[in-house]
DNA sequence: ATAGATGCAAACTCTTTGCAGGTCG
DNA sequence: CGACCTGCAAAGAGTTTGCATCTAT
């Protein structure tokens, strides 16, 4: 690797200041996650990777996916269908359909509020809440057409 | 069974209405779920369970447990300790103790206009929608002491 | 050189399923 | 009786781990 570009070298910094090595097998893995927005499992981490890598393991991804969740290069999310990744570290909640199992990203809003108001009724410190929507997304909607959305991307 | 207390009658009746049995098994692994605010999982309704009737079977807890779930008499939520399970089906909000891994109950609020919100802004139908708060609780900020909390009841 | 990472296969955990027998109405 | 349910054991799915080998620095 000769030529790396910016977000390659912080991603290398970062895993460098905790012993962490920056391996082919790992950025690919990153990219993979960070390509898409459809909360990927494990599963299709691995057979989207496989297309660059054909010989990586499934247990070269998985120990990558928690190796880079641990390090908040990407977050983890348990769902009714397993662990889900996703890449977009941004504050962020999610709608799920229930017709089509999809999740989409929706921006979340800047809600001090809400937390405040829980740590003043429970007496806890919120370090972060993130709210699940669920319903029936456009596409879902009106059979045969996708409609104006939150800004997903592919698949 | 002679006696049937109100609950256990319009629960019976719920049942029945779908074909479906209110077995002592049943009943019983549904009133563990219910006894806790712990957000059991599978395998600790098991040894409540088994504390009561010694013969049940794993499987038997796992087919009641989806059974009751598929009724709505209890909800099931996914975790990254498992799929746990929850009796309290009023709407609510969950607090996770980063520090102790307990799950509390926090009341919802009635929200009608955040659910408004994302709608207008996705185009999307929300059914409903869920927050999920992370922090430290009472009991794991001040080591030695629990706090006065949201209504939790036993461990 | 050496700590870290990989690929493979085996192991593990959690959950579901097939089936013969039991139970409820 | 017939439909539903149970216990048991086996099977499945998803994920983790041991280990010899390889690789990045």
């Amino acid at each position: 690797m000769i030529t790396k570009n910016v977000a390659a070298l912080a991603l290398d910094a970062t895993l460098h200041a905790r012993g962490l090595r920056l391996t082919r097998q790992r950025r690919i893995i990153l990219e993979v996650v960070r390509a898409t927005d459809a909360h990927p499992t494990a599963a299709l981490v691995y057979r989207r990777v496989r297309r660059r890598l054909p010989r990586v393991s499934l247990a070269t991804v998985y120990r990558n996916l928690r190796t880079l969740a641990a390090e908040g290069v990407l977050t983890e999310r348990a769902d009714p269908s397993g662990v889900r990744f996703d890449g977009n570290t941004a504050s962020h909640d999610h709608f799920t359909c229930v017709a089509c199992g999809r999740i989409y990203d929706v921006p979340a809003r800047a809600d001090r509020a809400v937390r405040a108001r829980v740590a003043s009724r429970t007496g806890f410190e919120v370090l972060n809440h993130r709210t699940e929507f669920y319903g029936r997304c456009g596409a879902c909607r009106r059979p045969g057409g996708r409609s104006p959305v939150t800004g997903q991307r592919r698949k």
